[in-house]
DNA sequence: CTAAAAACTTGCAGTCTGTGCAACTTCGCT
DNA sequence: AGCGAAGTTGCACAGACTGCAAGTTTTTAG
């Protein structure tokens, strides 16, 4: 970020954005260390120096501050599906309008690692991480309905929607648990290939 | 539901059985006429003539009361998918296994019109919904290792547990919706069938 | 540059969720 | 019938979360 961003997005939008990872990262360091049930909100705001009342206006709850990254808003990645040329396929434009969102989270690393090593070791937060937000979702379904040509009460739209974000969620578990060493990109084409495979059981070991 | 059931399982589990569905119930129909922030736990115990001390004692939090039901319980399917005979693709035997479930929640139509319903007049229920028990997860995990022959860190196991847990609860969603009047095991079919053939996108309408 | 408006922070009071504990009640077994 | 196990309940309390209003900071307009 250079000083020219700086004055583009004004003191007011810089401040916010850095409280905001301050108390990401005050919330993943301190559950981290004493689990979940023993880290209080009061606790997370103390250690970002803000109160607890303006960790209410940046996270709806204590769960979302450990869950929640911007890379994950969904909104810019529709709009990037949408700009897919149309005759490339659903499956295959969904997997291309995820390409930025991927390399964040991989330059990320530490913290998307710290991140899914406290989601791990408390299991209550996984199915937030893996939701999205209901208005950008039901704007997936409807962009990948009208690159299919298909109607809005048709099957495939929200089902592809729900396998893609499936599949993307199931490579980046694996990616942070670390079995596997390879980047965040290749985990992701694996899964999305053995989709577009049809998921099918691999031949026996010979 | 016989008398001689009824002395199997023993009036505890019988009366416990009760108590969980009137819950159910009063929680489903408070928060569909009121909303779910209008409705607090101690008027749904009220409504289920137990005190709020016993609410918590069948669930962990006041929106599991909405959307938790003995027939998402994953235990009996993955006990289930390990039955099903070997020489079947492990999508297929997915599919095979959740057969009871399916038939359960058809058969209770309404409670799930209605619950379904009232988790999409609030979304924050929806990550709730379709996730499930981590454990189990874990177990189906491994059902399906052993069934491919791979070890417990390939990449191929969990995906087919979150790609089919995703079909799943997408055809679950649209069969409430009320848009697609076919039984429910037809419109599960119907995803299922469209992950074994990769998702294809539709030929063009002639 | 100044003043006003807009945006953000904070403290506070209060409600609700959820938990641990212990006394009481009901059920099941011998 | 008696006893132990299982389940219910009331209670006190901590923590999450919300609405409100006063105070502070940043941005905007003249």
């Amino acid at each position: 970020m250079t000083d020219t961003d700086n004055v583009a997005i004004g003191r007011r939008d810089r401040k916010k954005a850095q409280t905001r990872a301050a108390l990401t990262a005050a919330a993943l360091r301190l559950v981290a260390e004493r689990g979940l049930e023993h880290v209080t909100v009061e606790e997370i705001s103390e250690a970002a120096d803000v109160s607890s009342r303006t960790f209410f206006n940046y996270f709806t709850c204590k769960d979302e501050a450990l869950t929640d990254d911007p890379a994950l808003d969904g909104t810019p990645v529709v709009a990037r599906l949408a700009a897919v040329p149309a005759h490339v396929p659903a499956l295959r434009a969904v997997r291309l309008a995820l390409d930025e969102a991927i390399d964040t989270i991989q330059a990320d690393r530490e913290l998307w690692r710290l991140r899914l090593t406290v989601i791990t070791q408390n299991p209550t937060l996984l199915p937030r991480l893996v939701s999205s937000n209901i208005a950008t979702e039901r704007a997936m379904v409807s962009v990948i309905a009208t690159r299919l040509g298909v109607g809005p009460d048709h099957g495939l739209p929200p089902l592809i929607t729900a396998v893609t974000s499936a599949a993307f969620h199931t490579a980046m578990l694996r990616w942070a648990a670390g079995d596997d060493t390879r980047p965040l990109r290749d985990l992701v084409d694996e899964a999305f290939a053995a989709v577009a495979a049809g998921l099918p059981d691999p031949p026996p070991a010979s």
